[in-house]
RNA sequence: GGAGAGAUGGCUGAGCGGUCGAAAGCGGCGGUCUUGAAAACCGUUGAGCCCUUGCGGGUUCCGGGGGUUCGAAUCCCUCUCUCUCCGCCA
């Protein structure tokens, strides 16, 4: 959520961003309801006034004995008159709502203007893509010996789900443990286990409802309840209604959950391999800091994510997301593309974006700045560190041998056990 | 699943339908004292919104929603959550 001060009084500036971003908001309808919440709030508050003025006046009179009819009669059509004011004044302030909350946050000066993730822009690369001697395979053909059953996912379940058995199995795990004790015992994050099941109101919170609800699965019953498409949710949530100290900031949390995406829009996209699932598991940094810092954080989250794959040698981009491929939360967030040789390109393997106050003032989150000693809004930010199941698809086709083996990652082999995957 | 008890400010915890945004304590902040600190003492200290250049004024909020009333933290209905006991269970 913006803040309604600059939509207010920087109009032309949000008009701008929507632009720049290809996004339709109805700014007009926007302005128009603002108006009438303003003129409806004033009337709302002096009849409320008036109210609270004479039920005083009626406790005095009644406290000295005095006879209350008169003061009574006085009143008898104020309830009536606040109570169309009241319903008007709601009308107005929940479609004003409904449409603030469908606005995407403002960018940062360093994004990239484009018009599709075509326009994103190289920041760095680490590595070269890796050369073999022999023609590559894709994870899909070097895992049907090794336990990657895609057909067994599809009986379970249908399409995009996967089973994996054997060694593959211990090393989505193993990916997942190297995630996780790195970034706890190298990066100063504290690990957190959350719920993979929320409430609608945690989904706003972070920015996935109302917009973005086609691509949630939620389920059924009496619970308004949904499964997580990231442990960003519930982890930032954590700071939610809060109020915290200075001194607890900044605050660093890593959680290893599974995500569930129902993927509605991508349909043919993908659809061969581990790529893009409905339920996939990642390991989440999340930041909580004073405003002040969250672009030095960002910088230094994406680092975090980057170590992992230095750590496990695979090629690696950096990109800077343009202003049309940025997600609606964010104001600017770094996409890092791993190497497949399996495709021959780089894929997305991990999105580190600081949402600055856009979350934090959709679900409260503040911390007492020692100046003003006012609450203030803080900064949150995210990224993936990594998606497990894309980095276990990475590590097949980069360490794959001629004979269809895979070597493990020097960094793995205390996790697995063992140096190669027959 | 059955029986009961609760939900109040950063925290603990009072609160007869009227002068209650709310006692008290703790914590925080400022000050006195001190070489400094502690202790003690004094003062101060909720959040959001609206009007106002400013000073300031108004309004809402005592778990969520609805109701009764001139007036609700307080009464009624309902939902959610927490705790205790019994049963069941990973």
């Amino acid at each position: 959520m913006l803040d309604p001060k600059l939509i207010r009084q920087e109009n032309a500036t949000v008009v701008a961003m929507l632009a720049r971003r290809g996004a339709t908001v109805d700014m007009a309808r926007i302005n128009q309801l603002e108006e009438q919440r303003r003129e409806l709030q004033m009337q709302v508050q002096a009849l409320q006034n008036a109210r609270n003025q004479h039920a005083k006046k009626v406790g005095h009179a009644k406290a000295s004995g005095a006879d209350v009819g008169a003061l009574l009669a006085e009143v008898a059509d104020l309830g009536g008159q606040l109570t169309a004011a009241e319903s008007a004044f709601n009308t107005v302030q929940d479609a004003l709502q409904q449409l603030l909350a469908l606005i995407p946050n403002m960018l940062h000066d360093s994004v990239p203007t484009g018009k599709s993730e075509a326009d994103n822009q190289v920041v760095r690369s680490w590595g070269e893509p890796s050369q073999f001697n022999f023609t590559p395979k894709d994870h899909v053909e070097l895992g049907a010996n090794l336990g990657l059953d895609f057909a067994a996912g599809a009986k379970l379940s249908g399409a995009r789900f996967v089973v994996m058995r054997n060694q593959l199995a211990k090393l989505h795990r193993a990916l997942a443990q190297f995630m996780l004790d790195l970034h706890v015992k190298s990066h100063g994050y504290t690990e957190v286990a959350v719920p993979f099941i929320v409430n609608g109101n945690t989904l706003f919170g972070t920015g996935q409802l109302p917009k973005m609800r086609e691509d949630l699965f939620a389920i059924d019953g009496e619970m308004n309840y949904y499964l997580i498409p990231t442990a960003e949710v519930p982890v930032t949530s954590l700071v939610a209604d809060a109020i915290l100290e200075l001194n607890q900031l900044p605050l660093k949390f890593v959680c290893h959950s599974p995500c569930f995406r129902s993927e509605a829009g991508s349909y043919g996209k993908d659809t061969r391999g581990m790529i893009r699932q409905h339920q996939f598991e990642k390991v989440e940094l999340v930041q909580i800091v004073h405003p002040d810092h969250s672009y030095a954080a960002l910088e230094e989250l994406t680092s975090h994510a980057e170590m992992i794959l230095q750590k496990l040698e695979l090629p690696y981009r950096v990109m800077a997301l343009c202003s049309a491929d940025i997600g609606f939360a964010a104001t600017k967030t770094y996409d890092l593309e791993v190497w497949l040789p399996g495709q021959n390109c780089y894929r997305e393997i991990s999105s580190c974006s600081n949402t600055e106050t856009f979350q934090a003032r959709r679900m409260k989150a503040r911390y007492r700045d020692t100046a003003t000693s006012k609450p203030e809004l803080v900064h949150t930010l995210n990224g993936s560190a990594l998606a497990v199941g894309r980095t276990l698809v990475a590590v097949l086709e980069n360490y794959q041998q001629a004979d269809g083996s895979i070597k493990v990652p020097a960094a793995l082999q205390a996790y697995m056990g063992c140096e190669v995957i027959v």
